[in-house]
DNA sequence: CATTGAATGGGGGTATTCCCTGAATTTTTC
DNA sequence: GAAAAATTCAGGGAATACCCCCATTCAATG
């Protein structure tokens, strides 16, 4: 909507360097845009940005090191008029979630469309949210009930491994030097907490939570 | 477009709009290499094949419609000559094997350098294998003995299932119309041929082989 | 046709898990 | 410093799983 005469400059910051390849070869075919700097990891970005600021961060989230959710966080405590757009494979509800509330301002799959990737810049840098439609349908999804795996403690999770590697309630009070009695109650609450009546399929549900 | 005789003609089958943008950049910075071809499915992939043949393809697994493995298995079957390169993000064991054993002639991961997508295409052409290092760690992982997944009995398959799901031996019995005693045989023999001495770790070992 | 594998079933006994109610102590959090 | 969460422990009973032994039937396989 606003066509300034003014050059942007953007940075990338991912590890695949043929991936930053293929950006950079759009980005330069867009009238305006400058890729003022590419980078293969936050640490690198970040302090690129303290020197001189940029209007947009193309972000990864799977980085060495320091994860882009981290970085972003980290642009927006620096300069909060830095505009963020993830550009990641990661579908996962709970990944998006954390992205937006570390206050990206995109959030667009790495199998985005050129053009859809272009109006995304301009989209950005006129205040406005954006997000693969795909991504909408994740998030709010109407009636499928994601239930979110329980929050476990530490104490727990000892037992839980314990109990998937088919430990039995007796060992499992000897190795954590506790009694059994302790170690029924702490199986109880896991059970109570995945909603499932055995041990079998504690094992299945948290297996599926990817806590085992 | 008639290539020069000396060119070598490359195709690229991939999903991601992108990365198809910088591989192509990258290869067209290659000497002797032309990009022949794009595409986003292997259908049409294999049919530009038909008419023309390539010398590379490099080709994603993950694929819409068609597997990038059952791709390769139909370009080797179509001329075993035009080398297949895997360029994807896959690092299981499982899905390396079975992209190896469909023909393919190299497997690199999508955060491979420029560098060693540029040298992988010469070794190929040279009639060399290649590979990540990484990948060959995971594929010849030192001295770890898969210790193949025992084979199951159609019954016995029925039974893991609804042990995973909660079920108890009475409730197992009830559902298939067999005695308790039977279902009892049937889970002990599956403990031994798991190799575990309760349910818990039974349902665990059965999801690792993907049993469940 | 003999052997093997698969599926079925039994008896008896022990080990373990599961359920309920209740509670003391420590750690974390606000 | 009070409230909440986490960790610890107890007794008793019912349900279930686990472990031996064993046997019959049926189908496929050689």
């Amino acid at each position: 909507m606003t066509p300034a005469t003014t050059s942007i400059p953007v940075i990338i910051v991912e590890d695949h360097a043929i991936f930053v390849e293929g950006l950079c070869s759009i980005l330069k075919q867009v009238e305006d845009i400058v890729v003022a700097g590419t980078f293969t990891e936050g640490r690198a970005a970040l302090e690129f940005l303290q020197q001189q600021p940029a209007a947009i961060v193309f972000l990864d989230i799977s980085l060495p090191e320091m994860s882009g959710i981290d970085v972003c966080k980290a642009i927006k405590a620096l300069n909060k008029e830095i505009k963020v757009i993830a550009l990641t494979n990661h579908t996962e509800k709970s990944v998006i979630i954390d992205m937006l509330q570390s206050g990206a301002d995109g959030y667009l799959l790495k199998n985005t469309s050129r053009n859809d990737l272009v109006t995304a810049i301009y989209q950005v840098l006129n205040d406005q949210f954006l997000m693969n439609p795909e991504l909408q349908q994740i998030l709010f999804s109407p009636g499928k009930k994601p239930k979110k795996a329980p929050r476990l403690t530490r104490r727990e999770q000892e037992i839980l491994q314990l109990v998937g590697e088919g430990a039995t309630t007796a060992a499992i009070a000897r190795q954590l030097f506790i009694s059994p009695q302790t170690v029924e109650t702490h199986r109880h609450n896991l059970m109570q907490k995945f909603e499932v009546s055995n041990s079998p399929s504690l094992i299945k549900k948290a297996i599926e939570y990817g806590m085992l």
